[in-house]
DNA sequence: ATGAAAGCGCTAACAG
DNA sequence: CTGTTAGCGCTTTCAT
């Protein structure tokens, strides 16, 4: 079924392909009984205006580009779908992609979009930081979650979180704190070991550092072996997963949640609300930082080119819930 | 940072575009010298062929559309994730859309890419089969779970597992089982209802239907307090997510599992391997199906239109684990 | 094996 | 307000 063109639909109504093509873009320009024949016989036709053709013409795709590095990690979806509705809205497509943690993959999917996406936004990038400035210089792009200088992006360091986090633990009774370590292509997991470490000086509490384990489920049972080896009572996870498996497992091994494990989790992702008891952690508001980092990635794109990067960050907090008491 | 282009490459290398073009797209056409001439000029310049403008003229993207109810939905993002590698591994680019479950949103997303893309995986449609078989008269396009009449696809009935759940429920004794319904826009939902009204009359069950609900975990934490109500001592819920959050508020609610209720879900997602106890499930093989659903398409791509359509069925079989017991 | 020329379907000045 | 004329960047006959 070969599709209508512009020619097919100006020809039939008797008018030029620039006065169909008006019609499709900047419909004001003409005249309302002209626009109704043309828009009327489009429709008998089924014509739509081609999005490739046009993109060619118009140097732009009306798309936009999403990299994160694991769909099926639930930290990424809402910002996928969010990121998807948000786009919609103003008009755009959007083109997910996942790199399976991959650096490399990473970037080959950057490149490769690159020239068919308006935009891009980066999730938590794995790759290092001058890859990212060149792909930003190839087009407009927007990290999320980690910062990378000189590009625009929306930082949502988890430090105060943390703090509170470890905070909390000292002040409930722990001295020793497990701290699992996330997957080593993760900026991020170096920064969150980091913060724990730091929070833990400060509070008083030595942490013995388990890992990396990657952010997964199964990941964290695994933990939960290591944690039981060791004289720890409270644990802190790279990520909300990885606490699920480690709670799940340890109750498998006869321990109460909270009575002998503290634990807590990063992220508050939608499995911390079905932990078992329910998790506390970090909030991470990477929804918020999606929506505001589209803001400026809308700004990119649509502004002379060369502007000087705009940054923000989202700071997160701790979200008391049942996984963690007093010893 | 403008792109290189062909005539760019073409002109530094002194040849004619065609020679360039031809260095990309058919590089054994060209002479040996040339063309590593042309490929070093290429990189230096950083030039990357625009797939915009090679879709134009080919006619075909290297895109693939992918098209979910509910990206969120751990059902979904396997058969996202395999489709993402198996197609790039055929050289092709993956758009993946979510339409918020509503049939209106899936037919919008379907016609915006049928034609920025070679063909379109649709997972279990929500939408009319008159709609189906219209888009797929316009693009090359299968379908994922449901069958359409007239359409290829890999169509998943669960029936042969849901039979296979109520048989064992019936064998452990219960005699009154609950049906905890999906969503109203899912045609899989009225299938597998059926199924299990069909299998409790073969096996002697009374069925009791609550519903509908979302897929969604919350939405099954509703469930229970219907459950609670009446006296069934065994649930089959519509989907794994469902049957995780009853199975999480009967606990709550004081019951055990699998003691006091016994419960099976549908999908063998991966909810089910972390519930507590760990969910008997009728495992739906969508993966197998999309890989398989990949390999029609392609068919449908390479090959002139109007091919009398291509259909398989794969039957799903009940995983028992721990949430089912005799009475 | 390479080049010239004619598009792919649409948009965007520029005239009128 | 509408039509004419050039492209957007690449592929693809058709010659040579």
């Amino acid at each position: 079924m070969a599709r209508a063109t512009l020619r097919d639909v100006a020809q039939k109504a008797g008018v030029s392909a620039s006065t169909v093509s008006r019609v499709f873009s900047r419909p004001e320009m003409v005249a309302a009984d002209v626009r109704e024949r043309v828009e009327e016989i489009a429709r008998e036709l089924r014509y739509l205006p081609n999005p490739i053709a046009r993109g060619l013409a118009r140097q732009r795709t009306g798309n936009l580009g999403v990299i994160v590095p694991d769909i099926a990690n639930p930290y990424f979806t809402p910002l996928v779908k969010s990121l998807q509705s948000d786009a919609r809205a103003r008009g755009c497509n959007v083109f997910v992609a996942d790199t399976d943690e991959h650096a490399s993959r990473e970037r080959d999917l950057g490149i490769a979009m690159s020239q068919q996406v308006d935009g891009i936004v980066l999730a938590s990038p794995r790759m290092g930081d001058d890859e990212v400035r060149a792909l930003a210089a190839d087009v407009p792009l927007i990290t999320i979650g980690r910062l990378v200088e000189g590009v625009s992006g929306v930082g949502t360091p988890a430090n105060n979180g943390i703090r509170q986090a470890v905070e909390l633990l000292a002040a409930q009774g722990h001295r020793r704190i497990a701290y699992l370590d996330g997957p080593p292509q993760s900026f991020v997991a170096v920064q969150r070991r980091g913060a724990t470490l730091d929070a833990a000086e400060e509070f008083g509490c030595s942490v013995e550092v388990f890992g990396p384990f990657q952010a997964a489920v199964n990941a964290g049972r695994r933990a939960a072996d290591l944690v039981l080896a060791s004289d720890v009572t409270a644990v802190i996870a790279y990520n909300d997963q990885i606490a699920f498996g480690c709670m799940a497992r340890l109750k498998e091994c006869g321990r109460r949640i909270p009575e002998d494990y503290s634990i807590v989790g990063i992220d508050d992702s939608s499995v911390a609300e079905y932990c078992e008891p329910r998790l506390t952690t970090v909030r991470v508001p990477i929804v918020k930082a999606g929506a505001l980092g589209l803001d400026i990635l809308w700004d990119l794109m649509n502004s002379p080119r060369d502007r000087t990067p705009i940054v923000e960050e989202l700071e997160a907090d701790l979200v008391v819930r049942r996984s963690t008491a007093a010893r």
